[in-house]
DNA sequence: CACGTAACGAGACACGGTGTCTCGGTATAG
DNA sequence: CTATACCGAGACACCGTGTCTCGTTACGTG
């Protein structure tokens, strides 16, 4: 189907996209989110403003594309066996992307646009990157076949903490991840007992 | 001390003041944040745009303090008595404020904006409007002298979830704010026997 | 009452980013 | 070999920014 658009005429250059989304992360350490225009990742991708727009329509879009798959990367947790160590390592990575990975900056700053954005919204809808991540943990952790708790409310409950914590502004060290793990966990047990 | 600085000259006219913020309210409902600009802040409240400059430095230092007063007001809940009511009454104010209050708009433009802002951070930070909304339900909750859990903890597990269903673009119409306070309100007990 | 001073509304200005368009050149299918 | 669509480069009109300059206005002081 791709294909068949594209059937006749020159191809599109792979070449010239991937040199965007190298530029962008680039420029995502260099300058940072909010310094970074279009006509500044063309020129630093050497590609021609249009094949850019030819390729994604907004900042948004090669920013989400360009992070994505980091993100995934960065909040995957090797299993430990134990319950508490896995939820422990996966909050402790959680606030590490949020906080220091460029990927994790990358994720902010789209969360932010997506307030008063609404194609920005959309697009995060379409790859639920922390929502996923969550889901890996607390399937991992959650041994019955029927866990007696929803599955998107667990994941508000071991994410929202230090999701408000970090984007409200409020001081990364002064969060235990092990207390978060520890609450998240005895609130499972609560409601599924053995 | 700030008499003194404008002892001289033609005083600053508090009319144009209000007109920038009663402009800015209007505009926010009627445009929304992101078509905001100055110079259609300025030109709705038929002000010169140095005039609006002399008083903020940021359009999101005008939508702060635009907003934080409505802000403040539609999270505060009255006592009913029972721990678990006030709890649920203030989980849905602050659903209604996040997803349905123009106040509540600002604020989520402007925590999207401190994302990837450093003075927009900052300026949010001097004021933690959730945080003290939170904060004043929690302490009405928390009989005990000396809680055994920390204020800022308990705000970030009250708020936490709530708020990162919301942020995350998640459906608030699925979101049962009764079921939130029930579990905080039972972590609390726990850690607070009595 | 006159004078100095600073804020007032209005708008000109240079700057920079946006998204579109056009250019000559190039890679691929038929 | 021809048609076609993409390539890099950059011109273009548009808009918002923040500063500056108008002539005007409100208040303090002498």
């Amino acid at each position: 189907m791709l294909e068949e658009r594209g059937r006749v005429g020159r191809p599109r250059s792979e070449r010239a996209r991937a040199a965007v989304l190298h530029a962008v992360d680039d420029l995502l350490v260099e300058i940072g989110y909010a310094a970074m225009t279009m006509k500044g990742i063309a020129e630093k991708a050497g590609v021609g403003r249009q094949t850019v727009y030819r390729w994604w329509s907004t900042k948004a879009e090669i920013l989400f594309e360009a992070s994505a798959a980091d993100a995934s990367h960065e909040l995957a947790v090797e299993p430990t066996g134990e319950a508490l160590d896995d939820l422990v390592a996966y909050l402790e990575a959680l606030v590490h992307f949020l906080t220091r990975s460029p990927a994790g900056a990358a994720y902010r700053a789209l969360l932010g646009e997506a307030q008063h954005d609404v194609a920005v919204a959309e697009l995060l809808a379409s790859k639920d990157i922390l929502g996923d991540s969550a889901r890996t943990v607390i399937e991992r952790v959650v041994r019955e076949d029927t866990p007696s708790i929803p599955v998107d409310l667990a994941t508000a409950l071991l994410i929202g903490p230090a999701f408000f914590w970090i984007t409200s502004g409020r001081d990364p060290a002064r969060l235990v991840a092990r207390e978060l793990a520890e609450t998240f966990l005895r609130e499972l047990r609560i409601r599924e007992p053995r």
